[in-house]
DNA sequence: ACACTTATGTGATAAATATCACAGCCCTGT
DNA sequence: ACAGGGCTGTGATATTTATCACATAAGTGT
């Protein structure tokens, strides 16, 4: 994936770049929106692990994906941290987008799950590029369908499955994001999933007895399929 | 809550006592929206207890609730039902407003709750009213976003509360929407939180010791607070 | 008053998950 | 090479929830 030019060039040669990029990430914007987009956008880069939006922190513009992967949390009140699904590059964060009032303050956990590139575009903008770019509420629109559905196969993942089939998902869609070298602890998942590291690591031994995985040290690697 | 006019009187007094309920119910429209709303809307009612929308089936217009409540639920592959929210008169079924394609089908099923009556736009006006009406728009942003928040709310539920909580919830909830005299039995709660009647009206029953509840045949009553 | 259906109560047991305690292992820095 | 820290494995135990079996109670219709 081609990274965002280095910020010291010529500012003709970021426009066309990332004009070009858009275009094949964002695909059947309208042409003017893609000039406004880059107008008034600014690329923000985020190391692996880094939170983009924190619950409770004051929305002040919509994230576009660039590049990368994202994680989407909820949290309880003592902290913990509940995965609920990715974003990828070409996608956005749905909340951030529709934000009724001004000073919306965020619902959701936002982290760079790989170094990633985004692109942050003022919320004033929002209101008025619903009405003057129908390719833009499109978008929007479609958007948050997107993720509504995400979240609706999520709840079917708690409210219907035991553990052992959630992580087999939660795998699954890990090895389908980043390949099935999937370098993470058992605690880790156990975070993400809610659960505690024993039964995470109990549950990949007979996975592993299926030769589903193939358990390393900081690493699991997807065999299944 | 007035109830919609009988069918037999004349066709002017419904228009007239629909758009007053329509305005109140659902304010900071355009007038001409309402116009379109009650030209093109056709009125249903619903039996308790009957299905508005199951899953699988295919959307063919956006209800607008006018009166009564709507359950929401997610099924499993054994048609088991877990109930996500509640919608009330002067909201919308967010999902069936926002079809990218034609012949999109349902992913949850909407269940009468009491007697309802709803307010059916064929989908075709969809797009035409969401460039042409801003206040629409606005109408259907923000009521995906409240649905939204209600699902996160509803994972929080499942992924960091046990069932005695899970159940305070509920019965709050349902409390707040029909009153503290809750006409339903223990397999109906077991049901909505997938759960199991022994396990609720063991719970039930910790709560009457409590004094948050008192237990009838067919009924409970929500004392707390 | 009777049988019948449906709702509720409760003990016993099973299954799923969480927690605790601790051992061993592997990497890393010095 | 050795120490220390983070990761993993595993038994024992507790907690939560589900399931089974059956008793009892409360309404319904005749």
């Amino acid at each position: 994936m081609s990274r965002k030019p280095n910020l010291t060039i010529t500012c003709s040669l970021i426009f066309d770049m990332d004009l070009q990029q858009l275009k094949q990430l964002f695909p059947n914007l309208e042409e003017g929106l893609y000039k406004d987009i880059i107008k008034h956008g600014t690329i923000k880069e985020v190391k692996a692990g880094e939170a983009l939006l924190r619950v409770g922190q004051t929305i002040r513009s919509t994230m576009l994906i660039i590049d990368g992967i994202v994680k989407l949390y909820r949290e309880d009140d003592e902290g913990k941290e509940f995965f609920i699904y990715h974003l990828d590059a070409g996608q956005a964060c749905s909340l951030s987008m529709v934000c009724a009032a001004k000073h919306e303050t965020s619902e959701v956990l936002a982290k760079a799950l790989t170094d990633a590139t985004v692109l942050a575009i003022p919320l004033e903008f929002m209101d008025q590029w619903m009405s003057k770019y129908k390719s833009w509420y499109q978008f929007v629109i479609t958007s948050y369908r997107n993720r509504f559905e995400e979240l609706l196969k999520t709840i079917d993942a708690i409210a219907f499955t035991n553990m052992d089939e959630r992580l087999e998902h939660y795998l699954i869609k890990q090895a389908g994001k980043l390949g099935v070298n999937l370098k993470m602890t058992h605690q880790d998942i156990a975070n993400d999933l809610n659960s505690s590291r024993e039964v995470i690591s109990r549950l990949l031994k007979k996975m592993e007895a299926k030769d589903w995985v193939v358990i390393h040290r900081n690493s699991i690697e997807w065999i299944k399929k």
